[in-house]
DNA sequence: GTCCATGGTCTTTTT
DNA sequence: GACCATGGAC
């Protein structure tokens, strides 16, 4: 297919900074990935030079196999398709020490992240579950913004805030001592790093020549900060982006970042791709009418030349259940009339606890699926202790990880021992690993105890070692043999069948593990402490091999649809409080979630179903869900309810709705 | 030190 | 209704 006469523009056009304002379907991708077929083809640009950045994993795989299809695979070689945070990664791994890192750091996740915080905030906070969150997001939000602890203190006024900034600088210190980053510091060091130190900022430059961001919308402070400085002056980058598609702005996402390029990039080449190539046109004509309830920061017209099609259906359940099983029933029987594959169609829900029962409707009729995205498998206790395991091999001064496994299986190492090492550990400012091996500890902490936990740090240090002088593969596998694993899930399972799923799910990580370890023609080899904080990314999941052959069913959030596109799309729980989410009634969001009934709705290409329930089953309370305002506020001549059940309650809400809209027109009209 | 029962909490979304 | 944290019994 040729590229239209904008898509053109915008691929061929790299003299300077280079904006594309793509609106939903309208080819970004293609224009992406065509995009750095002709820097490679016809400017002479080395893959190796190129970085793509985008911000799920699904969506840089997608992008890579892309690439891979327009280039080649030996063409594409050394191409960085990654996420921010993955990108950000690579950099601090080679640059770890100037950061003031040891190598082979850990990567907290957000539950390692929320254990620290609560054991650091005993006193003050004593575990109030919402302070904690607050404290959380405040020091979430300080890195976003480059924050650091110092100025926090600074900027602190109210008396919480003091008291946050206090917490902060602890949280720091102690993520140091561990040895330690969390998510946010994927960008925040980077960032601060290319600032301050012109070597790195060089190199980094050198390296990447190109950079190329999807979902810029998405984008925060620090990452625009971080693009920035990776162009530099030459600034040749192009950025992609929707502001009808920005949906993060709640881990700090600014879409405002699409005006200030214009400003901080005078020169700034804006082109508009506003032709849909993606969906029939009642479905666009839904998208259309649904998003301009919402104000814009940039005027765009989405049109499109294809057939308008049968209508989009609104579908009712008695129940979840029965959603579950109506969607199941509707696959089966189009697929049987028009011969389609399972993997053309995906069910899209607000949030992951609806899989559930979609899942176990699908398994009842053999229908194969897949789930993307979740945290399903890495949250089984098997795998966070195997995991736990593997970040003590690399970074035995994780303390969150030692604690975690040091009596699992059992070593006789219980809480009082655990104690005395903890507190003798915290008065010397040192982690529980080294703490061990110290002579002082005999003071406090006797017999069978300090043989036990010195046992399990020995044990730790020469496996450490083995894995580190070579063969990490047979590290990894000696290590599952050393600690009797499988024999302690037959011992802790609460049947024999639920030991060998867990033991399953131990071999499929190990599998993973020696996979990344070992490389393969797309992927280049890791080591050990790359494949951790990987695999904590959850950056490789869906990597290939489990028989891709387009017939599982696709099951993901409305979030993680984005940039994904599918023939037949069902839309489920499309009711109040479900989408738009509660919270965000509450908080008045309703612009965000309206915005993901969008990204929802614009991912369908021939047929869409909205579904919803009669009755909800709610912390084990029933409750009689009225239906979302979205399916309301879509041109209803080209919807079809089904047993014509459209409700009739419009007047009231929609008044509330158009006044929410305007007073934040007008403040958007301010700031521009 | 381990096991099981009870009761309280919870469901946004991702790296 | 499911999951986890806590506490009491052994």
């Amino acid at each position: 297919m040729k590229l239209n006469p904008a898509q053109d523009e915008a691929v061929r056009y790299i003299a300077g900074p280079c904006l594309v304002l793509a609106g939903a379907g309208s080819g970004k991708t293609r224009v992406i990935t065509n995009k750095i077929a002709y820097l490679v083809r016809q400017c002479d640009y080395s893959a190796r030079h190129i970085a793509a950045v985008t911000f799920t994993n699904k969506a840089a795989r997608e992008m890579k196999e892309r690439v891979a299809q327009t280039l080649g695979k030996r063409e594409a070689r050394g191409l960085m398709v990654s996420t921010f945070h993955t990108l950000g990664l690579e950099i601090i791994r080679r640059e770890h020490k100037t950061l003031g890192l040891k190598a082979g750091f850990s990567l907290f996740d957000d539950q390692d992240q929320l254990a620290l915080i609560k054991e650091l905030t005993e006193n003050e906070l004593q575990g109030d579950k919402e302070k904690i969150s607050r404290l959380l997001s405040t020091i979430s939000n300080w890195k976003n913004d480059l924050v650091l602890p110092p100025r926090a203190a600074r900027l602190a006024t109210d008396p919480e805030t003091v008291l946050f900034a206090r917490c902060y600088e602890r949280y720091q210190r102690h993520m140091k001592a561990y040895n330690a980053l969390d998510f946010d510091d994927l960008i925040l060091m980077p960032t601060l790093l290319l600032k301050t130190n012109a070597e790195a900022r060089a190199y980094w430059q050198n390296k990447i020549r190109y950079l190329l961001v999807d979902e810029y919308q998405d984008t925060n402070t620090s990452q625009y900060e971080l693009v920035k400085l990776i162009a530099g002056e030459r600034a040749r980058f192009t950025v992609v982006g929707d502001d009808d598609q920005s949906i993060y702005s709640w881990r700090g996402a600014r879409p405002q970042n699409l005006v200030l390029l214009k400003e901080d990039y005078p020169s700034l080449k804006v082109i508009k791709l506003q032709q849909n190539y993606r969906s029939r046109g009642r479905i666009l004509q839904c998208a259309n009418i649904l998003i301009a309830n919402n104000p814009h920061v940039f005027e765009k017209q989405l049109f499109s030349e294809m057939e308008y099609e049968a209508p989009v259906r609104v579908l009712f359940a008695k129940s979840e259940e029965h959603e579950a099983e109506r969607v199941v029933a509707e696959i089966m029987g189009h697929k049987f009339m028009n011969a389609s594959r399972f993997g053309d169609y995906a069910i899209l829900y607000r949030g992951n606890h609806q899989s559930r029962l979609l899942e176990k409707a699908l398994m009842t009729n053999r229908i194969p699926y897949k789930i993307s995205g979740g945290t399903s498998f890495f949250s089984r206790t098997e795998i966070k202790d195997i995991m736990a395991y593997l970040r003590l091999l690399v970074n035995p001064d994780d303390d969150n990880a030692f604690l975690r496994v040091v009596n699992t299986p059992r070593r006789e190492i219980g809480p009082t021992t655990l104690e005395k090492l903890g507190t003798y550990a915290n008065q010397r400012g040192k982690s529980l690993f080294a703490a061990s091996f110290e002579l002082g500890l005999e003071q406090t902490l006797t017999g069978r105890g300090l043989v036990a936990v010195r046992a399990f740090s020995d044990w730790l240090v020469r496996l450490g070692d083995e894995a580190a002088r070579g063969n990490a593969v047979e590290a990894v596998r000696d290590m599952i043999k050393d600690i009797h694993y499988e024999e302690w899930l037959y011992e802790s399972s609460p049947s024999p069948r639920a030991a060998e799923m867990r033991m399953q799910n131990v071999s499929t990580l190990f599998k993973w593990v020696s996979q990344m370890l070992e490389g393969s023609e797309l992927e280049e080899a890791m080591t050990l402490p790359q494949v951790v904080t990987r695999l904590t990314l959850r950056d490789m999941m869906e990597r290939g091999e489990d028989e891709d052959d387009g017939e599982q069913v696709q099951l993901m959030t409305l979030h993680a649809s984005k940039g994904l596109e599918f023939p037949f799309v069902f839309m489920v729980g499309m009711e109040e409080g479900l989408l738009p989410h509660q919270s965000s009634i509450d908080e008045d969001n309703i612009e965000e979630e309206r915005r993901l009934a969008y990204v929802g709705i614009t991912r369908a290409q021939q047929a869409l179903t909205f579904t919803l329930c009669r009755e909800r089953r709610q912390y084990g309370e029933t409750v009689r869900p009225e239906p979302s305002r979205f399916l309301l506020e879509l041109p209803q001549q080209d919807l079809d309810w089904e047993h014509n059940r459209k409700p009739q309650s419009e007047g009231e809400r929609m008044q509330k709705g158009q006044a929410g809209v305007a007073s934040l027109r007008a403040m958007l009209n301010r700031k521009t």
